[in-house]
DNA sequence: TATGCGTGGCA
DNA sequence: TTGCCAAGCAT
Protein backbone atom coordinates (compact mmCIF):
# COMPACT_ATOMS: atom_id res chain seq x y z
CA UNK A 1 0.00 0.00 0.00
CA UNK A 2 2.69 2.89 1.07
CA UNK A 3 5.64 3.50 -1.13
CA UNK A 4 7.38 3.94 2.50
CA UNK A 5 7.18 0.26 3.69
CA UNK A 6 10.83 0.09 2.59
CA UNK A 7 12.43 3.01 4.26
CA UNK A 8 11.45 0.91 7.93
CA UNK A 9 14.01 -1.65 8.62
CA UNK A 10 17.02 0.54 6.96
CA UNK A 11 16.40 3.61 8.91
CA UNK A 12 16.06 1.39 12.18
CA UNK A 13 19.54 -0.46 11.30
CA UNK A 14 20.92 2.97 10.54
CA UNK A 15 19.75 4.20 14.21
CA UNK A 16 20.65 1.55 15.98
CA UNK A 17 24.47 2.30 14.95
CA UNK A 18 24.18 5.97 14.55
CA UNK A 19 21.73 7.79 17.10
CA UNK A 20 23.68 10.90 19.20
CA UNK A 21 24.40 9.98 22.76
CA UNK A 22 21.87 12.50 24.19
CA UNK A 23 21.03 13.91 27.88
CA UNK A 24 17.54 12.77 27.23
CA UNK A 25 18.45 9.57 25.77
CA UNK A 26 19.59 8.24 28.86
CA UNK A 27 17.10 7.13 31.83
CA UNK A 28 13.96 7.48 29.69
CA UNK A 29 11.07 8.67 31.36
CA UNK A 30 7.82 10.11 29.90
CA UNK A 31 8.98 13.19 32.21
CA UNK A 32 12.66 13.22 30.22
CA UNK A 33 10.55 12.75 27.48
CA UNK A 34 8.30 15.69 27.62
CA UNK A 35 10.65 18.30 28.98
CA UNK A 36 13.29 17.78 26.10
CA UNK A 37 10.83 17.59 23.32
CA UNK A 38 9.42 20.93 24.56
CA UNK A 39 12.87 22.49 24.34
CA UNK A 40 13.25 21.01 21.79
CA UNK A 41 10.71 22.78 19.69
CA UNK A 42 12.60 25.03 17.14
CA UNK A 43 15.49 25.06 19.00
CA UNK A 44 18.96 23.42 18.23
CA UNK A 45 20.03 20.24 20.21
CA UNK A 46 23.47 21.57 21.19
CA UNK A 47 21.36 25.21 23.16
CA UNK A 48 19.15 22.47 24.82
CA UNK A 49 21.77 20.10 25.97
CA UNK A 50 22.91 22.48 29.28
CA UNK A 51 19.36 23.45 29.69
CA UNK A 52 17.86 20.01 29.90
CA UNK A 53 20.69 18.75 33.00
CA UNK A 54 19.70 21.66 34.89
CA UNK A 55 16.42 21.86 34.53
CA UNK A 56 16.21 18.59 35.63
CA UNK A 57 18.02 18.81 38.69
CA UNK A 58 16.29 21.43 39.97
CA UNK A 59 12.76 19.83 38.92
CA UNK A 60 13.07 16.12 38.80
CA UNK A 61 9.13 15.48 38.40
CA UNK A 62 5.77 16.62 37.36
CA UNK A 63 5.18 17.32 41.20
CA UNK A 64 8.06 19.65 41.50
CA UNK A 65 7.73 21.33 38.24
CA UNK A 66 3.79 22.09 39.18
CA UNK A 67 4.69 24.40 42.10
CA UNK A 68 7.70 25.86 41.44
CA UNK A 69 7.78 29.88 41.37
CA UNK A 70 7.11 31.18 38.12
CA UNK A 71 10.38 33.59 38.10
CA UNK A 72 12.45 30.49 39.17
CA UNK A 73 11.12 28.36 36.16
CA UNK A 74 11.49 31.92 33.97
CA UNK A 75 15.33 31.80 35.87
CA UNK A 76 15.66 27.96 34.27
CA UNK A 77 14.71 29.24 30.79
CA UNK A 78 16.12 32.18 30.55
CA UNK A 79 17.94 31.90 27.11
CA UNK A 80 16.31 29.32 25.38
CA UNK A 81 13.72 31.65 24.11
CA UNK A 82 9.99 31.32 23.47
CA UNK A 83 8.74 31.68 27.41
CA UNK A 84 5.62 30.76 27.02
CA UNK A 85 7.09 26.95 26.85
CA UNK A 86 8.15 27.42 30.28
CA UNK A 87 5.14 28.53 31.43
CA UNK A 88 2.83 26.20 29.34
CA UNK A 89 5.10 23.13 31.28
CA UNK A 90 4.00 24.83 34.58
CA UNK A 91 0.19 24.85 33.77
CA UNK A 92 0.32 21.94 32.27
CA UNK A 93 2.28 19.91 35.31
CA UNK A 94 -1.16 21.49 37.29
CA UNK A 95 -3.37 19.55 35.62
CA UNK A 96 -1.75 16.13 35.47
CA UNK A 97 -1.18 16.44 38.99
CA UNK A 98 -5.22 17.06 39.27
CA UNK A 99 -6.54 15.07 36.37
CA UNK A 100 -3.98 12.52 35.95
CA UNK A 101 -2.63 11.93 39.77
CA UNK A 102 0.75 12.99 38.47
CA UNK A 103 1.66 10.77 35.89
CA UNK A 104 1.04 12.15 32.01
CA UNK A 105 -1.61 10.27 29.96
CA UNK A 106 -0.72 7.50 28.03
CA UNK A 107 -2.65 8.73 25.07
CA UNK A 108 -2.00 10.92 22.06
CA UNK A 109 -5.75 12.41 22.41
CA UNK A 110 -5.05 13.43 25.79
CA UNK A 111 -1.80 14.60 25.68
CA UNK A 112 -2.88 17.12 23.14
CA UNK A 113 -5.24 18.49 25.28
CA UNK A 114 -2.15 19.66 27.93
CA UNK A 115 -1.13 23.26 27.08
CA UNK A 116 2.31 23.31 25.06
CA UNK A 117 1.82 20.11 23.48
CA UNK A 118 0.44 20.01 19.80
CA UNK A 119 0.75 17.36 17.43
CA UNK A 120 4.51 16.88 16.66
CA UNK A 121 5.14 16.57 20.38
CA UNK A 122 2.35 14.30 21.31
CA UNK A 123 3.19 11.95 18.71
CA UNK A 124 6.57 12.42 20.35
CA UNK A 125 5.92 11.75 23.70
CA UNK A 126 3.48 8.58 22.91
CA UNK A 127 5.63 6.63 20.71
CA UNK A 128 8.46 7.41 22.72
CA UNK A 129 7.83 7.34 26.44
CA UNK A 130 5.37 4.85 25.45
CA UNK A 131 5.65 3.19 22.33
CA UNK A 132 2.53 3.79 20.87
CA UNK A 133 2.32 3.64 16.93
CA UNK A 134 1.94 7.16 16.51
CA UNK A 135 3.55 9.79 14.05
CA UNK A 136 5.58 12.92 15.16
CA UNK A 137 6.29 14.79 11.98
CA UNK A 138 8.39 17.79 12.74
CA UNK A 139 10.81 19.76 10.38
CA UNK A 140 12.99 17.31 10.42
CA UNK A 141 10.96 14.33 9.30
CA UNK A 142 8.89 16.53 6.31
CA UNK A 143 12.31 17.17 4.85
CA UNK A 144 13.58 13.78 4.93
CA UNK A 145 10.25 12.77 3.25
CA UNK A 146 9.78 15.57 0.17
CA UNK A 147 13.49 14.66 -0.69
CA UNK A 148 12.84 10.75 -0.75
CA UNK A 149 9.64 11.66 -2.65
CA UNK A 150 10.72 14.16 -4.78
CA UNK A 151 7.85 16.16 -3.31
CA UNK A 152 7.81 20.07 -4.45
CA UNK A 153 4.64 21.08 -2.14
CA UNK A 154 4.83 23.76 0.00
CA UNK A 155 5.57 22.17 3.58
CA UNK A 156 4.17 25.43 5.23
CA UNK A 157 0.37 24.05 3.86
CA UNK A 158 -0.79 22.03 7.08
CA UNK A 159 -2.17 19.64 4.29
CA UNK A 160 1.15 18.49 3.83
CA UNK A 161 2.23 17.62 7.21
CA UNK A 162 -1.33 15.56 7.38
CA UNK A 163 -0.50 13.56 4.50
CA UNK A 164 2.84 12.94 5.80
CA UNK A 165 1.27 11.58 9.25
CA UNK A 166 -1.15 9.40 7.56
CA UNK A 167 1.44 7.68 4.86
CA UNK A 168 4.22 7.50 7.92
CA UNK A 169 0.93 6.21 10.74
CA UNK A 170 0.40 3.22 7.89
CA UNK A 171 4.18 1.76 8.46
CA UNK A 172 5.21 2.48 11.95
CA UNK A 173 6.73 -0.51 13.45
CA UNK A 174 4.80 -2.31 16.17
CA UNK A 175 7.11 -2.11 19.44
CA UNK A 176 9.77 -0.21 17.74
CA UNK A 177 7.57 3.06 16.99
CA UNK A 178 9.91 5.76 19.19
CA UNK A 179 13.31 4.36 17.04
CA UNK A 180 11.17 4.36 14.08
CA UNK A 181 9.79 8.01 14.77
CA UNK A 182 13.52 9.39 15.93
CA UNK A 183 15.53 7.41 13.57
CA UNK A 184 13.98 9.82 10.90
CA UNK A 185 14.55 13.22 12.72
CA UNK A 186 17.80 11.58 13.52
CA UNK A 187 18.93 11.39 9.51
CA UNK A 188 17.27 15.35 8.91
CA UNK A 189 19.30 16.25 12.33
CA UNK A 190 22.43 14.52 11.10
CA UNK A 191 22.44 13.00 6.97
CA UNK A 192 20.28 14.97 5.79
CA UNK A 193 20.23 18.82 7.17
CA UNK A 194 18.84 22.17 6.31
CA UNK A 195 22.26 23.83 5.76
CA UNK A 196 24.18 22.75 2.61
CA UNK A 197 23.58 19.74 0.17
CA UNK A 198 22.47 16.71 2.41
CA UNK A 199 25.55 13.86 2.78
CA UNK A 200 23.98 11.30 0.42
CA UNK A 201 26.95 9.51 0.25
CA UNK A 202 26.01 8.73 3.90
CA UNK A 203 22.54 8.11 3.63
CA UNK A 204 21.04 4.79 4.33
CA UNK A 205 18.17 5.77 2.27
CA UNK A 206 20.04 6.78 -1.07
CA UNK A 207 18.94 4.00 -3.04
CA UNK A 208 15.50 4.53 -2.15
CA UNK A 209 15.31 8.75 -2.49
CA UNK A 210 14.13 10.26 -5.94
CA UNK A 211 15.17 13.58 -4.68
CA UNK A 212 18.68 11.83 -4.75
CA UNK A 213 18.38 10.29 -8.08
CA UNK A 214 16.50 13.44 -9.34
CA UNK A 215 19.38 15.76 -8.23
CA UNK A 216 16.64 17.49 -6.48
CA UNK A 217 17.50 17.12 -3.01
CA UNK A 218 19.44 19.74 -1.90
CA UNK A 219 17.16 22.12 -3.14
CA UNK A 220 13.98 21.06 -1.15
CA UNK A 221 11.77 21.44 1.05
CA UNK A 222 10.07 23.94 -0.93
CA UNK A 223 8.93 26.77 1.68
CA UNK A 224 6.61 30.18 1.29
CA UNK A 225 9.14 32.82 1.49
CA UNK A 226 8.51 34.53 5.05
CA UNK A 227 7.36 37.88 5.08
CA UNK A 228 10.05 40.77 6.67
CA UNK A 229 10.75 41.82 10.25
CA UNK A 230 9.01 45.39 11.29
CA UNK A 231 11.92 47.34 12.75
CA UNK A 232 11.20 49.07 16.36
CA UNK A 233 13.00 51.60 18.09
CA UNK A 234 13.41 51.84 21.43
CA UNK A 235 14.94 54.11 24.24
CA UNK A 236 16.72 51.51 26.94
CA UNK A 237 17.17 53.12 30.90
CA UNK A 238 20.17 51.93 32.88
CA UNK A 239 18.62 53.89 36.08
CA UNK A 240 20.70 53.93 38.76
CA UNK A 241 20.74 55.40 42.42
CA UNK A 242 23.22 54.37 45.11
CA UNK A 243 24.95 51.37 43.98
CA UNK A 244 21.17 49.75 42.91
CA UNK A 245 19.75 49.62 39.20
CA UNK A 246 15.71 49.48 38.16
CA UNK A 247 14.56 46.45 36.36
CA UNK A 248 10.82 46.00 35.63
CA UNK A 249 8.90 42.92 34.89
CA UNK A 250 7.19 42.89 31.86
CA UNK A 251 3.59 42.51 30.87
CA UNK A 252 1.95 38.52 31.17
CA UNK A 253 1.18 38.82 27.22
CA UNK A 254 3.20 39.47 24.41
CA UNK A 255 6.81 39.60 23.56
CA UNK A 256 9.27 38.38 26.45
CA UNK A 257 5.77 37.62 29.20
CA UNK A 258 6.73 37.91 32.41
CA UNK A 259 10.42 38.52 31.52
CA UNK A 260 12.02 41.08 33.94
CA UNK A 261 13.91 43.75 31.82
CA UNK A 262 15.60 47.09 31.82
CA UNK A 263 12.93 50.26 31.51
CA UNK A 264 12.57 50.90 27.77
CA UNK A 265 9.99 53.35 25.85
CA UNK A 266 8.75 53.29 22.70
CA UNK A 267 11.32 55.54 20.12
CA UNK A 268 14.36 57.14 20.13
CA UNK A 269 14.57 60.09 22.61
CA UNK A 270 17.33 62.96 22.37
CA UNK A 271 18.48 64.02 25.71
CA UNK A 272 15.53 66.55 26.63
CA UNK A 273 12.94 63.43 26.07
CA UNK A 274 15.00 61.43 27.91
CA UNK A 275 14.72 63.62 31.22
CA UNK A 276 10.92 63.91 30.43
CA UNK A 277 10.59 59.98 30.30
CA UNK A 278 12.87 59.39 33.46
CA UNK A 279 10.35 62.16 35.34
CA UNK A 280 7.45 59.72 33.89
CA UNK A 281 9.29 56.95 35.85
CA UNK A 282 8.68 59.05 39.13
CA UNK A 283 12.35 60.11 39.41
CA UNK A 284 14.04 63.04 39.24
CA UNK A 285 17.59 62.61 36.79
CA UNK A 286 21.03 64.08 38.43
CA UNK A 287 22.97 62.69 35.31
CA UNK A 288 22.37 61.22 31.70
CA UNK A 289 24.89 59.85 29.57
CA UNK A 290 24.33 57.97 26.42
CA UNK A 291 25.11 54.23 26.58
CA UNK A 292 25.14 54.05 22.58
CA UNK A 293 23.22 51.97 20.29
CA UNK A 294 22.47 48.09 19.78
CA UNK A 295 19.91 46.21 18.08
CA UNK A 296 18.04 42.90 18.88
CA UNK A 297 16.56 40.50 16.27
CA UNK A 298 13.83 38.76 16.86
CA UNK A 299 11.75 36.01 14.87
CA UNK A 300 9.33 38.88 13.79
CA UNK A 301 10.47 42.42 15.24
CA UNK A 302 13.79 43.87 15.11
CA UNK A 303 14.77 46.05 18.19
CA UNK A 304 16.75 49.34 17.85
CA UNK A 305 17.85 50.61 20.61
CA UNK A 306 19.46 53.58 22.27
CA UNK A 307 20.35 53.18 25.58
CA UNK A 308 20.93 56.03 28.36
CA UNK A 309 22.68 55.74 31.75
CA UNK A 310 20.73 57.89 34.14
CA UNK A 311 21.54 59.01 37.94
CA UNK A 312 18.62 59.73 39.80
CA UNK A 313 18.10 60.92 43.24
CA UNK A 314 15.59 58.94 45.83
CA UNK A 315 12.66 58.04 43.39
CA UNK A 316 9.09 59.34 44.60
CA UNK A 317 6.75 56.82 45.36
CA UNK A 318 5.99 55.36 42.46
CA UNK A 319 4.66 51.74 41.43
CA UNK A 320 6.39 49.45 38.48
CA UNK A 321 10.32 49.77 39.38
CA UNK A 322 12.35 47.09 41.35
CA UNK A 323 15.36 48.74 42.76
CA UNK A 324 18.21 46.12 43.14
CA UNK A 325 22.16 45.30 43.59
CA UNK A 326 23.24 44.34 40.14
CA UNK A 327 24.85 41.74 41.61
CA UNK A 328 21.48 39.65 41.98
CA UNK A 329 20.97 39.56 37.94
CA UNK A 330 22.95 36.57 37.37
CA UNK A 331 21.41 34.97 40.00
CA UNK A 332 18.08 36.25 40.26
CA UNK A 333 16.34 37.73 37.23
CA UNK A 334 15.40 36.56 34.42
CA UNK A 335 16.29 39.26 31.98
CA UNK A 336 16.03 38.29 28.42
CA UNK A 337 19.53 38.36 25.90
CA UNK A 338 17.93 41.31 24.02
CA UNK A 339 18.97 43.93 27.28
CA UNK A 340 22.57 42.33 27.18
CA UNK A 341 24.45 44.98 25.33
CA UNK A 342 23.29 47.78 28.26
CA UNK A 343 23.82 44.68 31.03
CA UNK A 344 27.31 44.41 29.54
CA UNK A 345 28.44 48.03 29.65
CA UNK A 346 26.67 47.82 33.64
CA UNK A 347 29.21 45.29 34.37
CA UNK A 348 32.35 47.53 32.95
CA UNK A 349 31.08 50.55 34.66
C1' DT B 1 -5.28 30.05 7.95
C1' DA B 2 -1.91 33.60 9.26
C1' DT B 3 0.57 35.56 12.67
C1' DG B 4 3.07 36.06 17.11
C1' DC B 5 6.49 34.09 19.71
C1' DG B 6 13.56 33.96 21.04
C1' DT B 7 17.89 32.79 20.37
C1' DG B 8 22.43 31.81 18.48
C1' DG B 9 25.03 29.44 14.82
C1' DC B 10 26.37 29.36 10.28
C1' DA B 11 27.03 30.25 5.13
C1' DT C 1 27.08 41.90 7.70
C1' DT C 2 22.96 39.91 6.60
C1' DG C 3 19.73 36.34 6.04
C1' DC C 4 18.20 31.90 7.14
C1' DC C 5 16.51 29.05 10.19
C1' DA C 6 16.04 24.58 14.46
C1' DA C 7 12.84 18.49 17.29
C1' DG C 8 6.07 23.87 16.92
C1' DC C 9 2.23 25.72 19.40
C1' DA C 10 -1.51 29.02 20.50
C1' DT C 11 -4.79 31.93 18.95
Amino acid sequence: MSRLEPIVEPLLAWYEKNARDLPWRHGVTPYRVWISEIMLQQTRVEAVKGYFERFMQALPDVESLSSVEEKRLLKLWEGLGYYSRARNLKRAAALIMERYGGALPRSRDELLKLPGIGPYTAGAIASIAYGLAEPAVDGNVLRVLTRLEDDHSDIADAAVKRAVEKKLRAVIPQGRAGAFNSSIMELGATICGPNGPPECLCCPLRSLCIGYANGTAGDLPVKAAKKPRRIEERTVFVLTRDALLAVRRRPARGLLAGMWELPSVEGRLDDAKVIEAVREFGLAPLRIAPLGDAKHIFTHVEWHMTGWRVTVEEPLEKEGLEWIDPRRLQGDYPLPSAFRAYLTLWEQL
